[in-house]
DNA sequence: AGTGATAGGTTCTATAATAGAACGCATTCC
DNA sequence: GGAATGCGTTCTATTATAGAACCTATCACT
């Protein structure tokens, strides 16, 4: 199969990837579960560039697993919620956040020279 | 934070995703679960390109996700088997399978016209 | 002994995705 | 009339992936 054509796929698994399976996206919808909901507020949480994350939150709006709606109409300000179908992603994300916690201990980050 | 540092994070699921969260990983390991367990097999189960596939099993062994080891010495021939730390992947995949089967309905895929 | 098949890769080039910085727009604050 | 904030879009450079070809080792057949 080909990746963009995951969402015809047999395995329900891999039509699931089609949606959360492009990077960043699961780091997207942790944010979402920490009570994130901001463009900038992800941008500076990720650090994934502005270009990537506006696909990727669209990409999701599209899927209907976030919804975008404005919380001010001036100036224009928006903000991206969980829908009943993003907050049935909780066991998946939690999943991977035991077995992160689990398996993949906290190293310290090596600091730079400069 | 950089993709390639996800390992240091502070979020357990920035480090899970650092080992699952390239493309086509989640599916190789599903795979695993399935039963797959060789390299031809796994190629034509996902399509995914022979250099892609090389990277990520590479990388899933280095992680201690799966291993690799010969059950054929003359003719050279390896298979990759979870390892106790793969096999508790099993909760994440197994949510991402509900959620899939639940939100993401088969969609028969559009024939080409040659 | 030569030919083809099988398994498990590696190497090559072309295309697609991502990184990083800059820019644009609407609005408010000072 | 700036500067700042929030939410993007656009641009170029670098990296990742796709797709095909190639390589190695072995076996099976003729």
């Amino acid at each position: 199969m080909k990746w963009d054509e995951l969402d015809t796929n047999w395995c329900p698994v891999a039509r699931a990837m089609s949606v959360v399976g492009d990077r960043w996206t699961l780091l997207i919808l942790r944010d979402c579960f920490l009570g994130i909901s901001r463009f900038e507020d992800f941008q500076k949480s990720l650090g994934v560039t502005r270009h990537v994350l506006s696909e990727r939150l669209k990409r999701l709006v599209e899927a209907g697993v976030i919804e975008k709606h404005a919380y001010s109409v001036k100036p224009p300000r928006f903000e991206y919620k969980l829908t009943p179908k993003g907050k049935d992603l909780g066991p998946a994300l939690a999943a991977l956040k035991d077995w992160g916690k689990m398996y993949m201990p906290v190293r310290r980050q090596v600091q730079s020279e400069n």
